[in-house]
DNA sequence: CGATTATTGTTTGTATGCAAATCAGTTTGG
DNA sequence: CCAAACTGATTTGCATACAAACAATAATCG
């Protein structure tokens, strides 16, 4: 007895799924804070949290590997929002910090910041948002 | 009186947790179908379910703009998995349509397609891959 | 009909994002 | 101690992804 063909929706697929909500999120990110980028923000939030810290450790901290987390703060030293200096202790390292810019950017925006989040989960109520919450995490 | 200064947890933030879960699933993509994209066996997908398209109608079909499907068209046909022929009747279009050897792709991997978005959920029971599938599916 | 408008496709520029290779510097184990 | 293994940073190459500008064609409407 022959199987029957797999059924396959690309519409319920989760890969396509997460693909168009980031979209959407993205659109909605940079109409709100269009002076930086998510994931510029996410460093820029992470340095806030944590304080300066090496290229390598800031892209482990923020899901960006070397290369990409390179090109990240790259862009944002070049917006001036942080700075790099090498670390004395171990010639390998770059340390990288906010500048009073960079601090500046986050105290201004972080609100804004919620705001998309909030904006990008308005199609759900208080229960949704945080089962959906919760269901990303176990994912990641 | 002073408000509370907001709390910002990155790892809370949707458009954070979006990032890590695709990041993820797109590593058991790659290690199951090493031979196209995700973005490109949507592509596949969306021309198996509706036949030979418009290359831009195909982009509106997969959710990628004019610039982005057409660069994932010229890379499926240079591997030989579409072809592209002009519109006789519009001589603006370009029909995309599936090659034998892009319809055989996909009936050899779309069984693979669907363990792949399971492995993706594995961390989830059948009930909560269903609720995340439908609270994903009304922030398009 | 003919000017305006809209659509399709292309190109350029910028920004992730990962793989792989390389180099410099650090750590570790025999 | 010192060779081997590891880590940090960089570079190159490829693949999305979007904005903006453009040319060619089609559709619309006065």
């Amino acid at each position: 007895m022959m199987k029957d063909a797999p059924q396959y929706l690309l519409d319920d697929q989760i890969g396509y799924l997460l693909r168009r909500v980031s979209q959407r999120h993205l659109v909605i990110f940079n109409e709100a804070i269009p002076e930086v980028t998510t994931t510029q923000f996410a460093v820029i939030a992470r340095l806030i949290q944590l304080g300066p810290l090496s290229q390598n450790l800031l892209g482990r901290e923020t899901a960006m590997d070397a290369a990409t987390i390179k090109g990240v703060v790259d862009r944002l030293a070049r917006q001036g929002f942080v700075a790099t200096t090498p670390d004395p202790d171990d010639k390998r390292r770059l340390t990288v910090k906010l500048t009073p810019e960079g601090a500046a950017l986050y105290a201004a925006q972080v609100a804004t910041a919620l705001e998309i989040s909030d904006k990008t989960l308005a199609p759900l109520n208080a229960d949704e948002r945080s089962v959906l919450i919760g269901l990303l995490a176990k994912l990641t």
